[in-house]
DNA sequence: ATACTATTGATATTCATTGACATCAGTCAG
DNA sequence: CTGACTGATGTCAATGAATATCAATAGTAT
């Protein structure tokens, strides 16, 4: 991803554009809220404004270059569309997310939008639970 | 349901209360938000203060006699439980909400989980798309 | 009817997100 | 390369959903 990416979307190569795309493509945590994006900018001595990474991400959003999600509580987070499409199992406990892909969720999501005469257009599927470490954690302090 | 109900779950019979299950159970459409909910009561010449409805809504999901769902765009929407478990199927354009349920989604869900040795606690699922009379509506538009 | 305690309603407050607007920086024609 | 046009940025104010506060009130069991 490089300024050419962005012209090609119908956005200027701003800086920070650049210094927000940089960092989504190389951060270890796929999916951060926009709060998260300005925080890890501040850290690494890139000032953006916030209001700035709320609008980029939205407009990223809108040129297909990120996906927002609204994992439970509410509030959006976002990730860099790099690979295929997947869904999001999502740690009570700790936060922690995988990622997965199932063909015969995927297909039957379809067939059901079909069966309603609906023309899909998204869907979004979140399973919640606990993940392995924080059952082991869970157990060895219930004693 | 009714007094008794509510004091099976641990929640003492209050108006409030009492008003906001019963709208729940008779009102139309069944996939209220609190501000809804809140002016239905105004209408209806009920008058309970928004924060109560609030929390209201709060302690009967936990109390298992209503569900949250968060709808794209954030905000909560509620339902009461009643009937099976069930998923959504949203219209991007008018809101309209339908219900369904899919054994072999459900399945795949239970097995997702399973591989990644998570212990499943919840899910969402939603799909979004275009209600049949808003293409309807679209097409006539377009022209 | 009384007394105890949970609940309510009005209000203030928080928090994520967006709006307004003067200044600034990319872009591109010359 | 330069200037000028226009979109983008940063600051700060504003919104809107949801929660916290707290004195007044209403359920409840005796
Ligand atoms: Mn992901
Ligand atoms: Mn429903
Ligand atoms: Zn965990
Ligand atoms: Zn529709």
């Amino acid at each position: 991803m490089n300024n050419q990416d962005l012209k090609k979307v119908g956005l200027k190569a701003t800086l920070p554009r650049l210094k927000i795309l940089e960092l989504l493509e190389t951060v270890e945590s796929r999916h951060m809220s926009a709060e998260d994006v300005y925080k890890k900018l501040l850290e690494m001595g890139d000032d953006v404004g916030l209001a700035t990474v709320y609008r980029v991400l939205t407009q990223f959003e809108s040129a297909g270059l990120v996906s927002r999600h609204h994992f439970d509580g509410g509030h959006s987070v976002f990730e860099l569309n790099q690979g295929a499409h997947h869904d999001h199992l999502v740690c009570d406990q700790c936060g922690k997310v995988e990622e997965f892909l199932e063909e015969t969720i995927e297909h039957c999501q379809h067939k059901v939008a079909e069966k309603f005469g609906y023309k899909m257009t998204d869907h979004s599927l979140y399973i919640y639970g606990i993940c392995p470490s924080c059952q082991k954690e869970n157990k060895e302090t219930d004693s």
